[in-house]
DNA sequence: ATATAGTTTAACCATCTGGTTAATTGATGC
DNA sequence: GCATCAATTAACCAGATGGTTAAACTATAT
């Protein structure tokens, strides 16, 4: 009848990373079968290991893209010459916007290295290119002497923000069934949302 | 050499159910193996199913009750005759107390009903036991008209509150790696974390 | 046309895994 | 002692699953 997917116009290699995110991101590790992902990518089975040699290093692949993808809009926000309420804030933006797009995303990562945490290394994030925490700490301790802010911890501010903003998304199945809600108004809420975490954070900021 | 666990003086039931816990919490449905939840109880596989007939039904015991348990502490908390500031100040305590012994419970009912959202119906939260919002808006509400608190809308004001709480502890392995920081710093900043919400809420709900 | 190299497939294999069963052990009442 | 019933175990089974392989197909160059 009607194909698994339309990507007929991707090439094969292609096809196996789009399909093996779907399945991946939506079933994790153990529930992803390599048979899911070859029917999703319209192909044989036997493709997949002739291109990624084992489910493990076509795993390895996807997660290592999809952190790095995570960790990239973070470096970016902190190394951009804002205000830390302008960061603040545009951490809100672009997670909640990525999330609209990838909401499975966070919640894939924190399962996998919460199933497997010996098998994610320092190596995952070399060195190099960790983010740098110090600078945008020392900024908002800058700010908060400075009485543009209300003073708070940094890592508990920057936690604050992650928190309000992804845990929404994440949660979204669970707050559904806990608060009686249904899909739809859920996602009525989710649309609100940002303007109202950076009204709250404003209000939290703000000096007396 | 050493026994796996050291539960003897639990009857086989109890027993199967406290191993089932652990491997489901830690390694979820898909993950977890029948072997090893009857290696970590300590008795034959063949008795998990002479107890609880089937992987699912074992499943379904563990994840039904620990969701009633996330229910309870949230319905308590709401039916007290407290202030809406106590209230949230309270969750905040009972979420961040509650997982400093069972970290792993969100994320599991979280992950759970994410993979298979299909199976878990209405059925599991009886229509008569559900949260009971609309009080609890309504005294959110009232507040405000009062000038008690700043103006934020009920449901979001809620979901800050469980985000900044529950996303610290989930999101554990991630921010480790993220922000490169090691497990005793971040339990550290665990520590601090209920002083650092209830303050941030305090600042933010302050009317001006 | 044909050789060559990369790509794709059907069939197959070994292992793992949830589940079953028949036999054994243990306790309790008579 | 022995009958009865529940609890426990070792051995086994069928299906699922990751992975392999040899053959077939395709395109490109000569």
């Amino acid at each position: 009848m009607d194909k698994p997917n339309s990507q007929e116009q991707f090439d094969t290699e292609t096809r196996i990373l789009r399909a093996a995110r779907q399945v991946f991101f939506k079933q994790g590790m153990a529930g992803a079968r390599m048979q899911d992902i070859a029917d999703q990518a319209g192909v044989n089975k036997a493709l997949l290991h002739y291109y990624f040699r084992s489910k493990d290093k076509l795993f390895q692949t996807i997660f290592t893209q999809a952190f790095q993808t995570m960790l990239e809009s973070f470096k970016a926000i902190i190394a951009s010459p804002m205000s830390i309420t302008e960061k603040l804030e545009s951490f809100i933006h672009v997670y909640i916007s990525n999330m609209r797009l990838n909401p499975y995303l966070p919640l894939f990562i924190i399962t996998e290295i919460n199933k497997r945490p010996e098998v994610f290394p320092r190596q995952l994030v070399p060195e190099h290119q960790q983010v740098d925490l110090k600078k945008l700490f020392a900024q908002i301790q800058k700010e908060i002497a400075e009485g543009r802010i209300a003073p708070f911890q940094p890592m508990h501010l920057i936690m604050n923000v992650l928190g309000m903003s992804i845990f929404s998304f994440i949660a979204k199945p669970m707050m559904i069934h806990m608060l009686g809600v249904n899909e739809k108004q859920y996602e009525h809420f989710l649309n609100e949302r940002e303007a109202q975490i950076i009204a709250f954070v404003r209000s939290a900021l703000k000096t007396s």
